[in-house]
DNA sequence: TATGAATGAGTCTTCATTCAT
DNA sequence: GATGAATGAAGACTCATTCAT
């Protein structure tokens, strides 16, 4: 059975009946909003410009959304689940630990390259969520997080590995791609190909976990 | 001679002649506007707001700043010069290549703990620079990545090492400590004292490093 | 012959045809209408609300009326019917003028008492009607007033009795019943029962028309 | 000493500094908003408009409110102490206790019809009062008709007067005269002096009173 | 230099009304 | 006749910045 499941509570509320309208619409409205977002940032991007960028009006845009923090809020809910799901998928019929553990890496690395503005964008947004969406998208945030402890724990089975030592490297396995969207400026003024970028924070990080203390 | 060079060309124009009232003046700023931005951000921060943390009227902080961009640049200004300063002060004297690239992640890790809020918000915030601020706050950022630059190069010294390798290496080392401020929610959750953490982080980072090779 | 008589000559236009229909829709509008003005005012209440109260859609509400100012209109047509139509039933066959007066006015006092979220609405919404319906709803209440300036000359035929003060009374007698809604919250704190406040107001009328010079 | 107390605990928040400057300002508000209101109703009207036709810029006029609804209680606030001061003012030194309650329901009467206009709109805006605000009034309002049933107390004195129709009594005397701002169109068209309507009421409040029962 | 009142452009949000299906 | 999504004009409120004192 996938692993993908359904972890949300909350839903952002609409004035709008059609579920499939409901669906084509924020996908505009996350489309637009992300372009919006990720050139200002979020105050300083106006309802309107999301709207435009979006393809609807003013109202219309209110008609799915309640106000512009629940824009936030389904961006984020957008690129949280596909990062989750791509790294499932994946994994998806690996058997090998280690092979798991190294595709899921290298999976999730890839994602955050090819999201990278979402990604900066979440990153740097999280003041302006309301209190119960930040729980929400740090619950979302620690559920990753444990699906890496759990390759983790996999990889390391049969060993008696420090459970302190395990949790913190899935925090640093899931944070340090990040880099490739923070240091972007520094990266692209030092290497010609991202690939090479690539492979040495895999490379690193694989290194890395060696800190693990096992026996 | 000191390595503490004088790096920041751009300065905040003033109304004010006094140097010593410009700096004890700047510092009430400073120290009000982290407390502030800290806690809302940049944007959802009122000039007002940081007018009365700094203990300043409306009027008079206008005296000291142009704009309520000036403040963002002073408070980068600050932090990124106490990140250099301390880090030089540390290694200052320390002959082994070894230590003294040990002692420089030691100290980092530590002002970045210790300064989290602020470095947390520097992270955040770059969106609100000027062209022309940012630019200068990048120049300081590339020139502390090139002091860990430095470090490694003496480290592997008399080792034909790869140069890309050195210079991914050097933007993990200062990049990855930032993760005791990004990660901060999900690191108490699980740990009861940071000194473990950042112990951990310390020795990821050291065998992360064997990724490097050298021959 | 009944003096119920047809006093409205405006007309709320509507797109639809049969009269059976309209007549319902509306019926359906006043109640929800009453229900969300008595609740919010006119100008708070939504006209999505309405429909909603009313049990009809947007669009079908807007079928049956052309405006939200419509919709206070009808309101206020139902409410001014009923008032007169209470009385004039109540008086029906009532052949003592001094009996037809104390009868219309305990009723006009049971009417407000029972309606009394509809009438406080109405006291406290005229501002919202248009020129033309202000017209006719203040011709409406001068029809009410009259019917008592009637009822009093009857009570007072053979005398010599005051035209100016009898016509005072008149709108005295129709207005001070409705102290039973603008100081429900003052008379709720001092009283068990409205009944005694009813009487009470009633017993203070029939004492005040003793001003009117009579010879 | 005078009875004029202090009643208000609500304090309207201000940005302003100086008393003086807050008190001519919030009577420019004041002014502007009684006409605008009168006019058009609490919701019709835009705060610009208020802002207008105080004098002041939009800004300055948030200056010294915080809200919409602040402007409305500061109405609220000036017409409840001016009748109430105009009342204690008029008896101040009367010591006839018949004689001090007719210039009260005189000076009461004549209050209102020299505020007509406010005092329509105090009895129309109730709704829009936030729930502190509305508590507030209502505590005036009550101190107000208190005022009346002492009045009424000292006029029964030694008789066995009944407290509920004294209490029920003071209601009506403050409520009635009222009837010059409710039924201004009626009264307007029948009557071509208001001296006439003002004895009138004044005469019919007076024999009311006698459905008083006294022993 | 310090003060703090004044300014007004700009932002989010609501809602009466329309119209294609 | 009924439906409900779309529209866009309008309104409350904010806040960086200025300037007279």
């Amino acid at each position: 059975m996938s692993q993908k499941k359904k972890i949300g509570k909350k839903q952002v509320k609409t004035r709008i009946k059609s579920a499939k309208l409901i669906d084509s619409r924020r996908k505009q409205i996350i489309d637009g909003a992300i372009k919006v977002f990720t050139a200002k940032g979020f105050h300083s991007a106006t309802v309107r410009e999301i709207a435009d960028a979006a393809g609807l009006t003013m109202g219309s845009l209110y008609n799915y959304i309640r106000s512009k923090e629940d824009i936030i809020y389904i961006v984020y809910d957008y690129i949280t689940k596909i990062l989750r799901d791509e790294v499932i998928d994946a994994i998806e019929g690996i058997k090998d630990p280690k092979e798991r553990l190294e595709v899921a890496m290298r999976q999730n690395l890839n994602t955050i390259y090819e999201y990278q503005d979402v990604v900066m964008f979440i990153y740097k947004a999280s003041t302006f969520l309301d209190r119960e969406s930040l729980h929400e998208v740090l619950a979302r945030e620690t559920d990753y997080i444990e699906l890496f402890e759990n390759l983790l724990r996999d990889y390391f089975k049969g060993t008696d590995v420090d459970e302190a030592c395990l949790c913190l490297a899935a925090d640093l396995l899931t944070y340090i791609p990040v880099i490739v969207t923070f240091r972007r400026w520094s990266l692209r003024r030092r290497f010609d190909s991202m690939d090479i970028v690539m492979k040495g924070i895999h490379d690193f990080v694989l290194h890395g976990l060696e800190f693990i203390p096992v026996s």
